[in-house]
DNA sequence: GTCTATATCTGGATAGAC
DNA sequence: GTCTATCCAGATATAGAC
């Protein structure tokens, strides 16, 4: 039965018309990411897609969200193998790199719709990586001389700046890179 | 005695502006950014700066270049510490930085002007990084089952990511990090 | 080499009808 | 909720005079 109010038929409309924006940018990319284009390839008229996230801004921001969900959804086996494999999948729709790539320059502008996001989005992370290489060191699958902030931190920096170089230059291989790079760190 | 042609005054002049222009990014960041600004603080009008460019993206990748060579000048002693050093610098220009992200994130299309230029970034970068790892190698101050290759790439990607989070998120300290990592990954 | 003036245009946002 | 129509701002690029 149909609920009411903000958690009714809007607000499947709303996740709708997202996953449909989201296949869009997929396949073409940011840079060919007018409102009008979108709004077309979704079904819609642009001001028709404008009423339900009010600027272009938040529609991305939306847009990266719906895609943490299913990273997140995604997400399955211990911390690192579950990491790169996420990084592995990413390499397939470049077209959301490039968004977020996008997104992640102008979120310096902490009046962007994108800042917000883009802070939660590395607290949570790197916490919840972070809270996992505690796991492992308590089950002494982990070196315990390793700070794991550090070591969060330093795992999500290194996936945001080999996806931006990848994206410019496809000849890396970003999951062998992160994987190599995660043995030596911890000393295999 | 001035030189003639292709290398004489116009060149200056470009060199003159360039300074100019690097030191106006550097100050208000990329953002507040039009030509017509830029114009404006290096006190020429908009089509005499766009004269010496001819386009905004060119005159972009044109400031990138100039504050290579600045870099590339106070790159001294040996390969990790010197970069690292690099990156340290860099923290005080935030504007610089918030403009090399934009860039990155415009190369990704193939014909911005930036593409190129961040290809060929990437490429003599790692190289020469990897070129002064294997002179250690040689020299025995690195261990030898290190791909020098592997952890330049690294390294670059790493010093990128660190970047582009601190813009958004500046509780993170780069340059420790940085080092931290490098330790670790290289076993001490 | 430099300026003034202007062309052009792209694109996001808004008003208001249905 | 959705569309049509329109507005408006901002910015780059160009033409042509001096």
């Amino acid at each position: 039965m149909a609920k009411r109010g903000p958690y009714g038929k809007g607000i499947q409309r709303r996740e709708q018309i997202l996953d449909a924006v989201l296949r869009t940018i997929a396949e073409r990319g940011y840079s060919a990411t007018s409102v009008a284009e979108l709004a077309e390839a979704v079904g819609l008229s642009q001001s028709g897609l404008l009423h339900y996230f009010g600027s272009k801004e938040e529609l991305f921001v939306a847009v990266l969200r719906k895609r943490d969900e299913s990273d997140v959804a995604a997400f399955r086996g211990s911390a690192p193998e579950a990491f790169i494999e996420v990084v592995r999948r990413n390499a397939e729709v470049p077209g959301l790199i490039e968004l977020f790539t996008h997104m992640q320059a102008a979120a310096s502008d902490p009046h962007h719709p994108a800042h917000d996001y883009m802070r939660q989005r590395y607290r949570l992370g790197t916490q919840g990586f972070s809270y996992a290489l505690q796991q492992m060191q308590s089950a002494g699958s982990l070196s315990a001389d390793i700070d794991t902030d550090a070591a969060a931190t330093m795992i999500f920096a290194l996936a945001d700046g080999l996806q931006a170089r990848w994206l410019i230059d496809p000849t890396i291989d970003m999951a062998t890179q992160l994987e190599q790079a995660w043995r030596r760190y911890t000393g295999d």
